[in-house]
DNA sequence: CTGAAAGCGCTTACAG
DNA sequence: CTGAAAGCGCTTACAG
């Protein structure tokens, strides 16, 4: 038994059955009547002339020939492949900024190998897996790594940029919304609008995106004289920040204007407001963040700062591009879209 | 200019400015004082003595070593990537289905190479990049090709997989729920709680999703002795359901039980209904199909059937693990969840 | 412009 | 169990 290699038998017979071997840049060359390198050559866009780029394409279609990716990625070093990693799908922000990455990185003819992290679960453990697929970059969105890690990527030489969350500490690339800026924008707005007691309702606590935007909001509400008077936790569900919105009416003072960390959240929130048959704006204002779809539906119309998520692919696009050698970090500015959950001032 | 070779000079000078090249097998190899063989061994789970494996394990940690899975891939011809294309991210559905893939997938070991068909662009134009990486699957979500296509992955040896869209003509596998059924159960249940002006709302009719649910639907009508009244058709957004809805009841004769071809579509009707201050279910009945987590927020609370994704992603994963040669087709029945959208039958 | 050949970093019969 | 070597399918100096 020993002398026996039996343990690659499934392959040999199921490549003879049905798969009729993948052709190769040599069956092509065969067929054209050329060396293999010019068969690569016309399909890496070196300079072939156009008589045997002729016959070579001509051998290409006959043959259903088309270059092995990962061969190339081998050869050349470059897998044009970016990592993507997402900390969770749930918030219905994340398929949409990934939709978007993906269109552009299309257009630029890069290929996302996508990773959701498992609830629970670290960041940190995916990216050893990422790392061996040679990705040309990482791209971690939602979510944070360790320095460690970090630096496991740079000794790859693979960037990585953190995608709306921020880490200081972390030697990486970092574009994100201004949330100091839209806190201090939300904070402005209740004020100005003779709102006098004032909530915030966070996500967990360890996302620096809603710690940066209550500090914002409660740094200016303290410069405008009107301190915060409630705050909440919750996650990101519908279901978590319903049952936050019930924490904060029963309170014996209940708040008159409530600044979420999330659209999600204000949404759980107006429906425990609603559930209790109190009004909004009327009865208590909300503002949220994102601007995901739903805001803007008629049953929420949801006053909201927007995420600019476009600008924020485009620089980290570029950012890439440039290939920095130390981190930058891009910060852009949300605006606040106003509908119609914030009660208007008073005429007086 | 023509004997310079200069079109490869930036790759040369940025490895040696902070490219720590990436070390390999042979590195450690030299390090652990063993074969590169043995290292590649004991990475791939081969028989190696323990003695070797220490010292390789000892020498990879020292120097950082990772297996580059790209070459292991080319060598294998298994890159262990499935490609998955997704017919747009807008729908709630496709991202929280993505998710679902992506957890299985990565407890297998198997990665996901992802990619969004861009609005009003075909799948078929993604196809050859997706075969270009070699994956061993292509999953199709929300989304159909053509059979030309089909043959081309075929050819390839790469079986391909429609998830959540049936195209009988053409040859590949299919997972997706039982939308006749779906729609009789709608169908039945606005019959039993005596519903009498029946319609329904479709989405794009290039969906099959969509026209089988309404053939159950009808079919079934028909059988009870109720037949359809009114049809409207819009595309899965909240706009265009809005829009819909609002035609809907301005007609002279409107419907008292409305099926939904989505759930979004179901919260866009809903929407236009309150905004005419008419009641659900109390002057309209409504049912959706998917049971998205909006379904359940308690502004909706909407009666819908719940695609059956744990078991349609169990049977994609399995389909394409067996590694059938003939196109097979799986079929599950989706589950009513009755919520408070439909009026229930009056006491008599 | 073009061909022969080395090399990208692995896996895997083959022969000990 | 282990090493030497061929091979996976490309790219790219090198020499015409």
């Amino acid at each position: 038994m020993s002398g026996r290699a039996n343990n690659g038998t499934q392959h040999t017979t199921r490549n003879t059955q049905h798969e009729s071997r993948r052709v190769t840049s040599i069956d092509v060359a065969e067929v054209a009547g050329v060396s293999q390198s010019t068969v690569s050559r016309t399909f890496s866009g070196a300079s072939v002339s156009p008589a045997a780029r002729a016959r070579v394409m001509a051998a290409a279609a006959q043959l259903g020939y088309s270059p092995n990716a990962l061969a190339r990625s081998l050869s050349t070093q470059r897998s044009r492949i970016i990592g993507v990693v997402i900390g969770g799908m749930s918030s219905p922000y994340n398929p949409y900024v990934l939709e978007i990455f993906s269109q552009r990185l299309q257009e630029m003819n890069q290929q996302i190998l996508f990773f959701n992290v498992p609830p629970d679960e670290d960041v940190d453990a995916l990216i050893p897996i990422v790392l061996q697929y040679q990705v040309d970059a990482l791209i971690i969105m939602a979510a944070t790594v360790s320095s460690e890690m970090a630096k496991v990527c740079a000794n790859q030489g693979t960037p990585v940029l953190l995608f709306n969350r921020t880490s200081p500490d972390t030697p990486v690339h970092t574009v994100c919304t201004d949330n100091l800026h839209g806190g201090q924008l939300a904070a402005d707005l209740f004020v100005d609008t003779g709102h006098r007691r004032m909530a915030y309702v966070s996500g967990p606590a360890n996302t620096s995106t809603s710690r940066e935007r209550e500090a914002g909001f409660v740094q200016q509400l303290v410069k405008r004289d009107c301190p915060l008077v409630l705050r909440e936790e919750c996650n990101h569900s519908h279901e978590s920040a319903f049952a936050a919105g019930r924490r904060l009416l029963q309170h014996e003072h209940p708040p008159d204007a409530i600044f979420c960390a999330s659209d999600i959240i204000a949404i759980g929130i107006i429906d425990q407001i609603r559930k209790r048959n109190l009004r909004v704006p009327e009865d208590v204002s909300i503002i949220g963040f994102d601007d995901i779809p739903a805001a803007s539906w008629s049953a929420y119309d949801l006053t909201t700062i927007r995420l600019p998520v476009n600008r924020m692919v485009d620089a980290s696009l570029k950012l890439l591009a440039e290939e920095y050698h130390t981190p930058q970090t891009i910060l852009i500015p949300g605006t606040m879209i106003e509908r119609r959950t914030v009660r208007p001032k008073m005429q007086s």
